[in-house]
DNA sequence: TGTACATCAGTGAACGCGCGTTCACTGATGTAC
DNA sequence: TGTACATCAGTGAACGCGCGTTCACTGATGTAC
């Protein structure tokens, strides 16, 4: 049953890239191995081989999802648009290939420290992202609240019951961010 | 062992004031029914004599924490003092008596239609409150702006594992948000 | 007001289940000669 | 280049554990007369 060392290598690439997709679906906690075994097509007892604990798989597929979602970020046109994407109808249901740091905010404050260290080197990399628009004094300032603001509309977008409210979240603080 | 209706009425209030501190602590998911019964004093097995099911000791715990996260808010002297409030040191290092919004934040968008109705009528109440900042046109789309600002920068605050990022996160935004 | 019975808050053991982790095993790949 | 052996990716069963939920039981409280 052995496999070549490229593919135990891509084979370990599944299995980050599809717990970063479970994690940001249904939660760290409440997501088990054997979610992201299946999804990369093995058996839960072959996991590690791979890894040394499910705290390990965290940290990877959390620094492996926010590298995503900054990419994406970084190759669109505009800030504007960056934002505009953000908070976009489609990124709001469809967290589990979008920003990580809205998916599972509130369990990362609880994470092990390496999933922490990789959730401040993005937070502080979307900042420098939107800190880009305004040159000067202050453009530090206003790329903190914008990336909380972003984090923060994008969350209460999802947890909103009410579609109008939730609608209304994203289309004005998006005029909020892009205007003001 | 019987108790009185009065005495049954309080250790059902107990145990809601208990888990509503549990569950901002460690989450909804990794807190199980034993740890809030054994903090209001009692043994797991009793829990159904007062709740049909988790979901709805989750539903009540939120309730109650928002309740109480917005009285305290509102009785603040100015909107200001209750930003001042909800982004100090004191808020961040101490998630078990703060807004539930940003503890458990991103395990809302996953939780039953009781509990994300509980978290729209909050967040509509937050909304309401920064909204009587500034009156006239743009209040509203301000006040959206600033709710999903708070929720994001204090969940941050305790994401990062950098102190120093922590702080900044908290006086920027804060500042931020009261000059601006 | 006093007595007899029904109610039910709380206990503690038990239920089936899925969790993270371990392990013996398989057989193709990698290495040494 | 060919052969013999060691390695190890992946399987599937098993581990102890804590979960949400159920249940038989206890005995003080509540109700009916």
């Amino acid at each position: 049953m052995r496999k070549s060392r490229e593919e135990a290598a891509e084979t370990r690439k599944r299995i980050v890239k599809a717990a970063a997709r479970e994690f940001r679906a249904k939660g760290v906690v409440a997501t088990g191995l054997a979610d992201p075994m299946k999804a990369a097509g093995l058996t839960h007892g072959g996991f590690y081989k791979h890894f040394e604990s499910k705290d390990q798989l965290v940290a990877e597929a959390f620094a492996d999802a926010v590298q995503e979602m900054l990419g994406r970020m970084e190759a669109a046109p505009t800030i504007a648009a960056a934002v505009a994407g953000y908070l976009s109808a489609q990124h709001r249901d469809h967290p589990a290939s979008g920003c990580p740091l809205s998916a599972i905010g509130s369990e990362l404050a609880r994470a092990d420290a390496k999933t922490r260290d990789a959730a401040t080197a993005g937070f502080e990399r979307l900042v420098d992202l939107l800190a880009a628009k305004s040159r000067g004094k202050g453009a530090r300032r206003r790329a903190l609240v914008a990336a909380s603001t972003l984090i923060g509309a994008l969350t209460m977008a999802r947890v909103v019951s009410d579609p109008t409210l939730s609608a209304e979240i994203l289309s004005e603080v998006e005029k909020g961010l892009t205007e003001g």
